[in-house]
DNA sequence: TGTACATCAGTGAACGCGCGTTCACTGATGTAC
DNA sequence: TGTACATCAGTGAACGCGCGTTCACTGATGTAC
């Protein structure tokens, strides 16, 4: 065993009471709502103490976005990752529909996929985590923002494109992210879908004439037909 | 005296004890931190009990955000009457500037102009008030997504553009708020042209090469030259 | 205009609560020889 | 392979703090007659 050099035991013990941490807190969070859950209940569902907690997390709102957190940094990766030869637009759009493709697997390292799911849909109904969520995602913006500035070879302080194309693109991801919290089992596909339609539905907001289609807006993207959500 | 009916005195020495603790408070936030300022501190200012305070906000959030709240009241009415003939963006860019008139007056029935733009400089500088702003200001969004739809005749919650509309609008504000908050002395008449111009870049943003005109993009609204900021 | 009663803003003192911190300590893991 | 020492994750118990709540009470304002 232990072909490579993997982490000494301590590191090991180390990833396991965090991963522990995180999953209770998690778990707790989704079960009783986040604040209804104390530090102490988190702590004491592992069996540790609570300054072990502590530790491990700045506090009770850092373990709630840890995995959150994960999404965003992979995110701002997979924009760096683009070609230059995308638009900005495009790169955002294929940064985020590309990382989707992995990030399954990249939360299941840390959490059961299904619990970071359950956990987006508390933060999205409980005022303190859906504050800080939008705050941390401002952030990501900005940095995203300087992300795309440098690949257009644009000053990030003195040219507005880089970061109102940003904040066009996180309004929509925005608006997706309110309607998938809002509808149950909205699976990877029609969240990509959803995505993908809001997203092509920017251009047509801003220069056609709203009324001409009136009411065939919504209908799915690859068929015609009733439907709803 | 008492021409036309006004509140009893009762009433008035309400809005009065209301305007300063909320005056108190912000004079406080602003000068000391929000976090580093206590109820305890703001009710000792005004010389009232700690359960004075209670009674008129529901917390300290509550206070730092009294005026931004009637900000937003105000900018959602605005939309209410704009013109149906306006297209939904048209509507929500003149509901702002139009707003943005007459906003200095409704701030000072309650507290000094400045003394609101310092908070909002606060806000943009403090995680805590800046996640709190973010949420209230996504939670007007919505009210106006629905306020557009009606106007359009749309189901906000079938057809994407209402939102998008909003989302993207929404970004732009967001935009010139951050830029705002960085720069000192940013004026009224500033401000607006900003505010303007990232609303006005949005189309070349989406359709537009970036490259053609590199480093052009921040020069002045109304001049051309050599500048900063 | 005056009296008697009702309403309700404000009091002040005490409390519960949970977050996050502190401290000196223990014992397991890692390393040097 | 074994021993001696260093590191450092975890302990547990105590604490400070500020938010927001509770309660029975006081006294000014408002109203009915």
């Amino acid at each position: 065993m232990n072909t490579v050099t993997r982490p000494g035991l301590r590191e090991r013990k180390k990833q396991r009471t965090r991963d522990a941490l995180l999953q209770a807190a998690l778990e707790l969070f989704t079960t009783q709502g986040y604040e209804h859950t104390t530090v102490d209940e988190i702590t004491e569902a592992v069996d540790v103490s609570q300054r072990t907690f502590f530790r491990y997390f700045a506090g009770k709102e850092d373990a709630a976005f840890a995995v959150q957190d994960i999404a965003h940094t992979r995110f701002a990766a997979a924009v760096r990752e683009r070609p230059v030869d995308e638009t900005p637009l495009e790169a955002l759009r294929n940064a985020v529909l590309k990382d989707w493709d992995t990030i399954a697997e990249a939360v299941e390292q840390v959490v059961p996929i299904e619990l970071y799911l359950r956990m987006c849909r508390l933060t999205e109904s409980t005022p303190a985590l859906l504050a800080a969520h939008l705050r941390r995602s401002d952030e990501v913006g900005e940095e995203v923002a300087r992300v795309i500035a440098e690949r257009e070879g644009l000053d990030v302080d003195t040219d507005p494109r880089p970061r109102v194309a940003v904040a066009v693109f996180a309004g929509v991801i925005r608006v997706m992210e309110r309607r998938w919290g809002l509808s149950e089992d909205l699976g990877a596909t029609e969240t990509r879908a959803l995505t993908v339609r809001y997203l092509d539905a920017v251009g047509p907001v801003l220069t056609e004439k709203w009324h001409a289609d009136r009411g065939a807006a919504d209908t799915p993207v690859n068929a015609r037909g009733p439907q709803n959500t």
